[in-house]
DNA sequence: GATGAAGTACGAAGAAGTTCGTTGACAGTA
DNA sequence: TACTGTCAACGAACTTCTTCGTACTTCATC
């Protein structure tokens, strides 16, 4: 039975929906295979951890194959907001321009990616004004 | 015994490590003070936490005193900068920039801080064409 | 010295997350 | 029918996080 609100997902979790959203709906197998490179994670973890989420209300199944297909029930963005909002509040007591300065400051940024800011502060900036 | 590199903390753990931050070095009855607004956490939960942070090397103690005076062994910008390079991997497939857009839409921004997150992009191109 | 207040230390216990072995169902095929 | 590979289901075991009760220490003061 799926909850209500779906929780913020652990990291294992994390690690099978980026998958999903990737991939689209998925069997295990095909989980399994697309995670071996990164994580050592045996197919009955998978699995049991795909079951987990299907009650917790993460992903939902379609069992009319054999090998069952499953999608995630939560959408990426949303995801990712929660996350971000929890860890905006938690350390960086809600300041959002702190957060990003660290962001660029954790992670190289390129030139790229500095200019692709940019131009989402003015779209942000335009879309407030209207 | 400290170890050599300080593990993330936990949400328990950054809880405390804030106030640590915020107030300086500060014993247990402190701490516990100052966060009964927001958490309720017994009193020797807290000095529970501040033992094993202290093992973990999150913080470290002085035990001159009777009420031993504990101060965070992090910096707090070096704990921010952790907790966000892990989200950025796992969640945003180390993308900032994708980041920073779901940040600023996850909390609404002021115009302020766009004023201010403007700013900071200016001074870090100024710092990378250096 | 007895008492009480304020502290630390310690351990037990529960909750949550993680891992994996085993079992049984099912389908294809020799 | 018997064998083999693929799959779901389940549960035990382990780790980490969290919480709190209890016991012991120290110090001031009566």
């Amino acid at each position: 039975m799926p909850k209500h609100k779906a929780p913020r997902p652990t990291d294992a979790e994390l690690d099978i929906l980026s998958v999903l959203w990737q991939r689209g709906p998925s069997t295990v197998r095909e989980v399994h295979e697309h995670l071996s490179g990164r994580k050592t994670m045996v197919y009955t973890t998978i699995l049991k951890f795909m079951q987990i989420m299907t009650e917790k209300g993460l992903v939902e199944r379609d069992e009319s194959e054999r090998a069952h297909r499953y999608r995630a029930r939560v959408p990426q963005e949303q995801t990712q907001q929660q996350m971000l909002a929890h860890l905006l509040e938690r350390a960086f007591e809600g300041s959002a321009s702190k957060l990003v300065l660290q962001a660029l400051s954790a992670k190289r940024t390129s030139s790229q990616e500095l200019a692709r800011i940019r131009e989402m502060l003015d779209d942000f900036e335009r879309g407030k004004k209207r």
